[in-house]
Formats: C-alpha cells, sequence, structure tokens
DNA sequence: CGGATCGAC
DNA sequence: CTATGTCGATCCG
C-alpha cells in the first residue's frame, strides 16, 4: 500500500511520536506543516498510558543502542581489519552470484481502501477521507494525508489534525471483491504471482516479455472503457493532485514505436513489448476495469521491484535497469528507511553508527559485521549490494494461526476466561476449516498500560477444538491471574495462538508410518525396539524403566492428563472459573470421570494423546485406543528426524556432509554414565532411524578443526563450526599473499564496491 | 521451548 | 472516550 510509506525519524530522544506525523506537505496547498502536525499530535497524545508506554520504549531501545555503541568501543583495530578482509571476501562471492536476468514487477495500488471508497461515493472526491475508526486507520487519501492523517493513526487525532476529515468503516468484502478483479488481469502476465495484502503484488514478467516479442499487435491492443470514461479522468485526479492524462509519468506512454499511435482505431491503443510497456499495459488495464491507479517498480529483484514501485507514487512506474552500475545508482543515496525489512527500531540503531544511506550502509559493512549477527549483517550486505531474491517462491506452509481481540478494559477473572472461551471457539473454527492442529498454544495480554505480555504452553499431542485449545489456554490465565494476585488482571487485549503444525512432510511421514504400521507387524521391524517382543511389551517395559523426558514418560503423563481431559465437553465447559485445582477439586473431578465411566452413560470420551473423540465408553477399548495413539505418536518422535535435517542445511557444504553421516551414525566417542535406556544401544544397531534418539548426548567432531565437540545441540555445534570456518577464512586471507592485492584501508575500504566515498 | 521484539500489510 | 489484527523471522536465555 502506498499510504504505508515509512515515516519516521526517530534518532532525536523525544522521537517517539514524529513518526506518526511526518510528511512532505507540497507547497500552496491546503494542509498543515510538520511542525504543526507535531505539536497536535503531542498535545492529544501526552499523558495518555499508550504514550507513556511508547516512552518505555523508546528506553528500551535507547538502552539497546547504548550497548551496542559499548560494543562498538571495544572493537580494535585489528579486529576490524580482520572482519574488513572477511566481509570482502564475501562481497566478491556474493557480486559473481548477482543475477540481473529476471524481470520482476511489484504493483501496488494507490490509497487502496480509501480510492474504492471513493470511487463508491462520489461525495468522498474532493474531501481527505480516511478509512478505519475513531480508534484505528488504515489508510487515508492524498488529500487527507497533507493535514498528516495516515494509516496505523487513530481516527480521533486524525479528526484533531483534519476536523473535515470523513472516516469511512472498512468494508474488506469490497475491497476483496476489487482486488480479485486486479488478481485477474495479473495472473495473465504471471499465472505464479505472488499477492501481499489486497492491494499489493509482485510478478515475474521474465517469461511473458520472451513471448511477447513474438505478439502480434492485436494481442497488445487494448480499448478504453468509454463508459467509465469521464470518472476515470476524476479519478487519477485524486485528491487534488494535478496530475495528468494517463501515464503521463516519467516515460511517454507510447515511446518511440510508430506503430503504437494507431489511429485506425480511436479508442484504443497498442503497448510495446518492452518491460515498461507491459507494466504501462497492466496499470492500463486495471484502471479501466476498476477506475482504480496503481504504482508500479520494475527491477531484476523482488527487493529492488518493491523499492522502486515506491519512487513514482502515486499512479507512476519507475524502472531499475538490469545492470550492476543502473542498481548501485539508484541505492547510492537512498535511506535505509526506504528498505523493506529497515523499520523504526533498525532505522534507529544504524542512525547511531552514521548510517542513514545505502551507500553509507555499504561502508561500514565492516563494522556491522562485528555488532550485530550473522543474519543481520549478512542483509544489510545484501542490501547494500542491491541483491535480493530473483523469483517469486511461494510461500510456504502456515506457521500458525491467530486470533486477538481489543476491548475496553476488563478485569474480573470470571469475563477473562469467558472471553478466552470465546477466542478459542472462534480460532477453533478457523483452525479446522483448514484442517489443522498444533501443539503449542500461546496466549497474549495486553494490559490497560499496553504492556504485552505473550505465555505458551507445547502439549504433547496436536489441539484443533475449542475444547482442547480452551483446555490449555485456560491454565495460561489462569496463571497471570494468579500472578498478578491479589491486584486484578486489567487488559485491554486478549489473543490466542495455536502453532507447531505437522509440516506437510512431516504428515505424509507420519501417515506412512501409520500405515505401515496398520499393514503388517512384521514391515515395521524397525519400530520393535527389543527385537522378539512385541511392541507393546516393548512399550510397558520401557515405561517403566526409561528415564524421565522419555516418550514413554510423556506417555504416562499424558495418560495423567487424560483424567483431566476426559471429562466430557459439558463438564469441562463449567469447570472454567477460578479452578486453579486445588488438589481436592483435581480428586473431585477424577472421581466424577471415574464414575461416569463405570455408569453405562454414553458419553463422548477425547482421547487425550490424539484427541479424537470416542464412540465407546468401553474401558478396554478405550485403552487400546489410547494405547495405538501413543504408537503413532512414537512414529511422530521419530519423524522429527527431518526438523534436524533442515537444521543441517544451515551448516556450510563442507560440514554438512560430515554432520549429517555424524548425525545419521553416531559414533559414540564419550559418554556420561547416567541416563542411557537400553532402547537406544539396540536401535542404534539396528536402525538410523531410531538411533536418531540417541544424537542428542552423542559426540560430533568438527569437520573444520577436527577436535571433538560434546554438544547438547545443534546450535552450539554450527556455532562452533561457525567459529573454526570463521578462523580458517581469516588465516587463508592473511596468510595468502596474491590475494588481495589491494592494500585494506580502514578510512577508505571501496576496494570492492563502487560507491563514491 | 518460551518470550520479547521487529517488521510488513 | 478513543492507539488494530495477523503473520513470519529472529534473538536471547
Amino acid at each position: 500500500m502506498d499510504d504505508t510509506e515509512k515515516v519516521g525519524n526517530s534518532s532525536c530522544s523525544d522521537g517517539v511520536l514524529l513518526r506518526m506525523g511526518l510528511n512532505d506537505n507540497k507547497a500552496g496547498m491546503q494542509g498543515l506543516d510538520k511542525e504543526k502536525i507535531n505539536k497536535i499530535i503531542m498535545e492529544a497524545t501526552k499523558g495518555s498510558r499508550f504514550y507513556e508506554n511508547e516512552l518505555k520504549k523508546d528506553q528500551q531501545v535507547n538502552q539497546r543502542i547504548e550497548k551496542m555503541m559499548q560494543l562498538k568501543e571495544k572493537i580494535t583495530t585489528q579486529q576490524l581489519l580482520k572482519a574488513q578482509l572477511q566481509v570482502d571476501k564475501l562481497v566478491i562471492e556474493l557480486e559473481q552470484s548477482r543475477n540481473l536476468s529476471s524481470t520482476i514487477v511489484h504493483i501496488d495500488m494507490d490509497a487502496f481502501y480509501a480510492a474504492v471508497e471513493m470511487r463508491d461515493c462520489p461525495e468522498l472526491k474532493e474531501k481527505p477521507v480516511a478509512v478505519g475508526s475513531m480508534s484505528m486507520l488504515s489508510t487515508s487519501n492524498y488529500h487527507a494525508r497533507r493535514f498528516g492523517v495516515r494509516a496505523a493513526m487513530p481516527g480521533f487525532i486524525a479528526k484533531k489534525l483534519c476536523p473535515h476529515l470523513t472516516i469511512v468503516p472498512l468494508n474488506f468484502e469490497k475491497y476483496g471483491k476489487v482486488s480479485k478483479e486486479v488478481r485477474e488481469i495479473l495472473t495473465e502476465y504471471d499465472p505464479n504471482f505472488m499477492p501481499m495484502g489486497l492491494d499489493e503484488a509482485y510478478l515475474n514478467i521474465t517469461e511473458h516479455l520472451e513471448e511477447r516479442v513474438r505478439w502480434p499487435e492485436d494481442k497488445r491492443r487494448f480499448f478504453f472503457n468509454t463508459k467509465n470514461d469521464t470518472n476515470m479522468s476524476a479519478k487519477s485526479n485524486e485528491g487534488g493532485y494535478s496530475s495528468p492524462v494517463l501515464f503521463e509519468d516519467n516515460t511517454p506512454l507510447m515511446g518511440n514505436h510508430p506503430k503504437q499511435r494507431d489511429q485506425s482505431v480511436e479508442n484504443s491503443v497498442i503497448f510495446g513489448t518492452s518491460a515498461e510497456e507491459v507494466v504501462k499495459e497492466i496499470r492500463f488495464r486495471i484502471e479501466q476495469k476498476t477506475q482504480l491507479t496503481a504504482s508500479a517498480g520494475i527491477a531484476p529483484n523482488v527487493m529492488l521491484a518493491k523499492m522502486c514501485s515506491d519512487r513514482n507514487k502515486p499512479n507512476g512506474q519507475c524502472r531499475i535497469s538490469p545492470e550492476r552500475r543502473a542498481v548501485l545508482d539508484f541505492l547510492r543515496d537512498l535511506p535505509i528507511r526506504k528498505v523493506p525489512g529497515i523499520g523504526k527500531v533498525t532505522e534507529k540503531m544504524l542512525k547511531a553508527l552514521g548510517i542513514v544511506t545505502c551507500s553509507e550502509l555499504y561502508q561500514q559493512r565492516a563494522l556491522l559485521s562485528l555488532l550485530f549477527s550473522e543474519a543481520s549483517w549478512r542483509n544489510f550486505l545484501d542490501i547494500s549490494l542491491g541483491l535480493g531474491s530473483t523469483h517469486l517462491e511461494k510461500d510456504g506452509e502456515r506457521k500458525s494461526m491467530s486470533i486477538e481481540r481489543t476491548f475496553s478494559e476488563i478485569n474480573t477473572a470470571e469475563d477473562q476466561y469467558s472471553l478466552c472461551r470465546e477466542l478459542c471457539r472462534d480460532l477453533a473454527q478457523v483452525l479446522q476449516k483448514e484442517g489443522l492442529k498444533g501443539k503449542t498454544v500461546t496466549l497474549k495480554l495486553k494490559n490497560v498500560n499496553f504492556e504485552v505480555k505473550t505465555r505458551a504452553s507445547t502439549v504433547l499431542s496436536s489441539v484443533s477444538t475449542e475444547e482442547e485449545i480452551f483446555y490449555v489456554a485456560k491454565d495460561l490465565l489462569g496463571t497471570e491471574i494468579d500472578n498478578i494476585a491479589p491486584h486484578p488482571l486489567r487488559i485491554r487485549l486478549m489473543g490466542v495462538r495455536v502453532s507447531g503444525f505437522l509440516s506437510e512432510e512431516e504428515k505424509k511421514y507420519h501417515q506412512k508410518s501409520i500405515m505401515s504400521f496398520l499393514k503388517s507387524e512384521k514391515e515395521i521391524g524397525f519400530l520393535r525396539l527389543q527385537p522378539g517382543k512385541s511392541n507393546e511389551e516393548c512399550f510397558t517395559k520401557n515405561s517403566e524403566t526409561s528415564p524421565r523426558g522419555s516418550f514413554f514418560d510423556k506417555k504416562r503423563a499424558a495418560r495423567q492428563l487424560s483424567r483431566e481431559n476426559l471429562s466430557p465437553s459439558e463438564t469441562v465447559g463449567k469447570q472454567l472459573f477460578h479452578d486453579r485445582k486445588s488438589s481436592a477439586d483435581f480428586v473431585k473431578e477424577t472421581k466424577n470421570v471415574t464414575e461416569l465411566q463405570n455408569s453405562n452413560m454414553s458419553k463422548i470420551i477425547t482421547c487425550p494423546v490424539c484427541f479424537e473423540e470416542q464412540s465407546s465408553n468401553n474401558l478396554e477399548e478405550l485403552n487400546r485406543h489410547i494405547d495405538d495413539s501413543c504408537t503413532e505418536k512414537f512414529s511422530q518422535v521419530i519423524s522429527d528426524k527431518s526438523h534436524r535435517e533442515k537444521q543441517l542445511s544451515n551448516l556450510s557444504d563442507i560440514a554438512r556432509n560430515v554432520c549429517m553421516k555424524q548425525c545419521l551414525f553416531p559414533k559414540r566417542i564419550s559418554k556420561d554414565n547416567e541416563d542411557h535406556f537400553e532402547k537406544t544401544e539396540h536401535a542404534e544397531e539396528t536402525s538410523s532411524c531410531c538411533s536418531f534418539e540417541a544424537t542428542e548426548d552423542s559426540v560430533l567432531v568438527c569437520p573444520v578443526c577436527n577436535s571433538k565437540q560434546k554438544t547438547t545441540s545443534l546450535v552450539s555445534f554450527n556455532r562452533h563450526v561457525d567459529v573454526c570456518l570463521n578462523k580458517g577464512l581469516i588465516k587463508e586471507l592473511t596468510e595468502k599473499k596474491d590475494f588481495p592485492s589491494k592494500t585494506y584501508n580502514m578510512e577508505n575500504s571501496n576496494t570492492v564496491g563502487e560507491y563514491a566515498h
């Protein structure tokens, strides 16, 4: 959305509020200047709980900056030199991998929600308009922006800035429809285009361009929608901008092709075959179809395309030609805040280091590699080189699903619990619609002082129904209520999230193991932990002898849990208030369940492991089902292998193979004498799948320094390998005489890049 | 794993 | 009166 335009100047200590107000004020136009805007905002804000919290957050950021500056002081020129060598070696690699062959387009509808509302209500056309409510605005039109009215600003403050502002409530259904119309156009240019919200999308038009050169003119001819003509020209004048005829942007619409000025058909236009022409065509068609304008960016990668579309909005487009030089020129004076992924906080931190533009980001690359995490400074480096993804990766599987609501203060436990239940119910509904179950439930609370807390709990088996989610969430909530007692918990927001879904891969693995399990006992020899004995015997034995933390203990815990959870849903529903479960209560509940089971009432029982409702109330049958579920659960544990393989993919190539082998076939060089279950010994010999369990306490050898690493986790092992790799790299760089040929100079280290100064 | 934070729409 | 809702990523303990 073009109205999400990043604003903010958070470098000054009182910058908290500035981010809401800054606005270029076109000279001579009706509106307010920055100073006035900030004054009004400040008056409306100061003293509020919200403001106090903003100040608090701001101080936290300042502390982070202080820490960073202290770290910076400790850096020696030696360290900086080493870092420079290391980073610049990487720069060379990155530079070699630069790929300019794709054409990525970013389409961004102008002030989308506001534009739709204005289109549908001519009354609004000449007025300042915002979409949202008195408490929060989603967007504003350009007229309103001149008063400092922007997205993410509460409506009541916007009203103070601009008393004539019309606030239109959100109407997502309508925006969805319009969005769909736009997408129908986009899909013709890239069937795999990637929508980002309702008003933005990325397209990879590389293939389209290849085909298009062979297209006859007729395929590139489009007609004006004469019916909407008047409407349309009014539209491109949105907010009083005296902009022009369609496509009077940076380049003339018709380009140089003589044939493009086709007069034979009065009300049609023919577009050329270049990327610019394609994008003009897209914008033309969008406007003809929806009466709304869009801005666009064309560039060799996603990041650049996004920044590019920002350049000439509204109703304009911009292209970075696929040349290294053009990319670097574009970036040279570009403020880092314009870069997607760089927000208010990062901007402020970098500003503390004197970094404002992308070229400055490049100049400080060595320093940044010492002050920031690997992921961060690598990202900074990519940004300053103008590197980004050259294709559109379809987003992966969903990782979490959540729901949250803001309300006026709620401070009684009773209301809080019923609210929590309601959230769980609504969440369960959408969760089940997508057929998802997750193992982690997170409760989010925001108190009346705007302080946010999250509390999570991971359970053994995936949850998805209202009851299951609430069962976990209510305890999290209870703990928070208890923690603050005797004060009441005064909240203004509550949210519930479920995460930890089985990935598609895991689902398949899971399914497969169930299938083979059901198919025949013989075929699942790998599951059998002790040859010659049945699985059941194995499980029972281990559940008695295995050390704490094992799956079998968890199973037992699950059974315990089941006694609480087995109560039929109505009971669970009633037991909710103030049930911090005194042991007496617990006994009562348990007793109820026992009675229930003994009686022959036909109630629905929920399996504590798989959480499926069981029609039978025969205890034996139920227990058998629970055992089966546990077996299933066990195969899930095995399938965790794929997780670790994913982690391994983060390792360097050299390290990965070694590590992979060792993880799959761990060689136990030494081990503590405690906590070894027999199971793993057997498992190691019989199957690599089971042996994975044993990896936790095995010894890995660093593929770089060859020393034995006793790891408790792959993460720390990875860290060690990384350190070793870095050491090796520095050594290599300092020892090699032929590389680099130039001497590195701290002050002026532009040996690789091309930024001036 | 859990919690906080950042950033995007 | 009155400062969103949802999601993914990352960092740290």
